[in-house]
RNA sequence: GCGGGUGUAACUCAGUUGGUAGAGUGUUUGCUUCCCAAGCAAAAUGUCGCGAGUUCGAGUCUCGUCACCCGCUCCA
């Protein structure tokens, strides 16, 4: 009974107003106009993204034994960005025309037209091109005074030859701010663009620490930031976003047979502890592997608007250890205590993108059926991941029957997210629980009165049973395994 | 980034040739004593995305801008 039949941007649109009415998420600073690709998560969508991020963090550190997890600081020293290559690799200014839609990096155009001036004999215009340029480097507004001299120099695209050009901008996908109170380059540091150098950094400190031995792996949460050119999709591509990443440390050599039993614990953990369905899961296999990359696969998972990655799992080498020791000058070997060796570890990633699984779990849990005749929207949630695991319902508010369920209530709020609700007839509570995904619904009714059992209504089947209201809590412990 | 579309209540949308802002749903309160969005009565909620301009007067026309959607492009 999914909603197979609705197109796409339906659905998309479907769920965005969902999730804002009923507070999962609502866009950014919104009575501002908002921001472009940011969003806050509301009540629901706090709570059921934590709960996303108990699951992996406890089946991630707590279920491995040889797991650690950290909270690295999103701010680090500059020179950790040189060595990962992220400043050299993305730090370009880049000019795009319009016409052919191609981008180019601008100091290259130049370059190159120098470059032909001297092909073509004319030594005069290059060396004046030659010294514009090498005064543009230093200038003020480098962009500005790169995009004058093509604008000057009528410099067009090499493989189009079109000049159809933009203003030149600098393209950098890590947020720059300054520390301290002089906005000069000396204070400049990033916004983490990965969450995973706070690991590599700290490769020594939790080793030493927790007394690790290789294989071992450091696990994080937290937040990290993207200058994207491309942004939308709702929560799937923001320039703010959390990631879920550990990086486990192997000995060179047997990182393959190591990125093989992670790839396969990873996609079961999203079939077997989130109950996403198989169909929707798919592998990708990366042949253009990132600088630092000599296996990587994706698994994606089909969204409404096409099949998208969520987790990246990557045989990252020994790439980063290495550039961390070459920048730092400290030593990032690992000595194996029994055979004596050193080497510098194999590193194998597992990266998820925390608000694009809920964007997944979302969509996934979508459904629209009909429950005697009346058309239902639910969110059918694994009941690990709902927000609010039950809610208690007074048949009648007055009474007895509201103070039953009010202490009942009370009761299970020591332990789990329940809501009260009394207002409005019993269906239509039912239908709010099911729009938000509550697995359970629990009513206090005329029965209760006389025998102290209460109806258990179950969100998938709307089925009802009876339970005994001293059980409500057992019941829930058992159903929420 | 380029092209197209959209922007009015919490949500979905209407709003005529420019003349003081509407509906349905939802929400709140009361009644109804209730097991799947029932009914009746009442109420609250609006920077008409934002800013200029034209006009006696702008939700409506013009320009700019921001956000979102679609397509292309890009993508460590």
């Amino acid at each position: 009974m999914k909603s197979v039949d609705q197109s796409p941007e339906k659905v998309m649109n479907k769920l965005v107003s969902l999730a804002k009415r009923r507070g999962f998420i609502y866009p950014s600073s919104e009575i501002y106009g908002g921001l472009a690709s940011c969003f806050d998560y509301g009540p629901l969508g706090s709570e059921m993204k934590k709960n996303i991020k108990d699951l992996w963090w406890n089946s991630m550190t707590r279920k491995h034994r040889n797991i650690a997890g950290i909270d690295a600081s999103i701010m680090m020293n500059p020179t950790v960005w040189e060595a990962s290559g992220h400043v050299s690799s993305f730090n370009d200014p880049m000019i795009d025309d319009k016409t052919t839609k191609r981008r180019y990096r601008a100091d290259h155009l130049i370059e190159n037209h120098i470059e032909k001036l001297r092909r073509e004999g004319k030594e005069d215009d290059a060396h004046r091109v030659s010294t514009y340029y090498e005064r543009a480097s230093d200038a003020e507004d480098p962009n500005r005074a790169f995009y004058d001299i093509i604008i000057a120099e009528e410099i067009k695209a090499p493989d189009t030859g079109s000049s159809d050009w933009t203003e030149v901008r600098q393209f950098n996908l890590m947020f720059q701010c300054n520390m301290g109170a002089l906005a000069d380059s000396s204070g400049i540091v990033y916004l983490r663009p990965e969450t995973a150098q706070g690991i590599f950094v700290n490769f020594h400190n939790v080793r030493e620490s927790n007394r690790m031995k290789v294989p071992f792996g450091i696990a994080q949460i937290g937040k990290a930031f993207r200058n994207e050119i491309v942004k939308g999709n709702f929560v799937f591509r923001m320039v703010e976003f959390e990631q879920m990443e550990m990086q486990y440390f192997v000995k060179p050599g047997t990182q393959v047979e190591s990125f093989e039993a992670w790839r396969e614990e990873r996609y079961n953990w999203y079939i077997e502890k989130l109950g996403i369905e198989k169909e929707k899961l798919h592998w990708y296999k990366h042949d253009k592997l990132a600088h630092y990359a000599d296996l990587a696969y994706d698994i994606k998972f089909e969204f409404p608007f096409g099949i998208e990655e969520i987790e990246g799992i990557h045989s990252r080498t020994d790439f980063d250890l290495k550039q961390h020791q070459e920048f730092s000058g400290k030593n990032m070997e690992y000595i194996d205590q029994i055979t004596k060796e050193r080497y510098i570890p194999y590193v194998v990633e597992t990266s998820a993108g925390c608000d694009r699984l809920f964007l997944a779990l979302l969509c996934d849990a979508y459904t629209e059926d009909v429950v005697d005749g009346e058309q239902r929207t639910m969110l059918k949630f694994s009941s690990k991941i709902a927000p609010v695991k039950a809610a208690v319902l007074p048949l009648m508010k007055k009474g007895e029957m509201g103070e039953k369920a009010v202490r009942l209530h009370d009761e299970l709020a020591d332990k789990f997210l329940v809501q009260y609700d009394d207002a409005g007839s019993i269906g239509k509570r039912y239908r709010r629980q099911d729009e938000i995904g509550t697995p359970f619904c629990f009513t206090v009714d005329h029965e209760t009165l006389e025998n102290n059992t209460v109806t258990v209504r179950s969100r998938d089947t709307a089925q009802q049973e009876r339970v005994s209201i001293s059980k409500v809590q057992a019941f829930l412990d058992e159903q929420l395994v």
